[in-house]
DNA sequence: TTTGATGCAAATAGTTTGCATTTCT
DNA sequence: AGAAATGCAAACTATTTGCATCAAA
């Protein structure tokens, strides 16, 4: 098996054993420079596309994004449809959302300001916290 | 057929035909001053709970939720999870979402301060704006 | 060697669709 | 009458689960 010691890190660092197919698709995620979004419908097709070696189970490509998300390799986006959508820009970012189209696109978090913000519920924390801005054509 | 004057003109002046079950469906909606949370299956739940009168089927239901959405008498949310929710509090609001019991609760337009907004893309327009605070257990 | 991961197929959840029937205008 | 809405079941899509097999620690 090839040996990418980045990757196997990555994984074994967060207590994700690495397993032959984790690693072809934490390859496939992580070594990139421009942010990726996609569903496991898309990485699922992109991974096992003709030609590939050996085939990687639809069942195993869920369990791995939702390991990686877990571990914070990925980050979950909101959407008004009923599928999940991941992106591997994990820092805190927000969205427009074009109610004309259904698409999403990234806004920096610097390009947002939040100066008031409530108190988490009692007995809960504030986890995580992002804006969306719906547009529509003018 | 029990005429509800006010419910059948806000149906009629939407556009949509005042049937026994959109009015049905729409005086369990918004005769009420507390904003309402749901998924079209609670709806379904609740109003075909047992002991109503006659039944709704779950495709009415889904109809009658999306037309009502169209028609800008509810709010769809976006979460993470694959599932829609609606809100029957139209304004501008934002929420919290309980990662944990897949809750959402509302926050006060005013108990969040947005000091910094981008730009809408060329060719749209700002319509709205959302806060989403995800929490969970401490 | 034991713990966790994979693969497959079957199950489930949420939603949509097709079509005959009914209701509104 | 004509258009639109309903009900039901079947179809569909995304996702999860059960379980036997297999690989990593």
């Amino acid at each position: 098996m090839k040996q990418n010691k980045e990757i196997v890190n990555k994984l074994r660092s967060s207590g994700l054993r690495p397993t032959m197919q984790r690693i072809r698709i934490a390859e496939f995620l992580f070594e990139r420079t421009k942010t990726f979004h996609f569903t496991v419908e898309n990485l699922n097709k992109i991974i096992n596309k003709k030609g590939s070696p050996n085939k990687i189970s639809l069942a195993t490509i869920y369990n791995a994004t939702e390991a990686f998300r877990k571990a914070g390799h990925l980050k979950e986006i909101l959407t008004s449809n009923n599928t999940s959508y991941y992106d591997t820009n994990i820092n805190m970012h927000h969205h427009f959302y074009d109610d004309d189209t259904n698409e999403l696109t990234d806004i920096n978090f610097n390009e947002i300001e939040l100066t008031k913000l409530p108190h988490a519920p009692k007995g809960k924390k504030i986890k995580a916290c992002e804006v969306i801005i719906n547009i529509t054509k003018l």
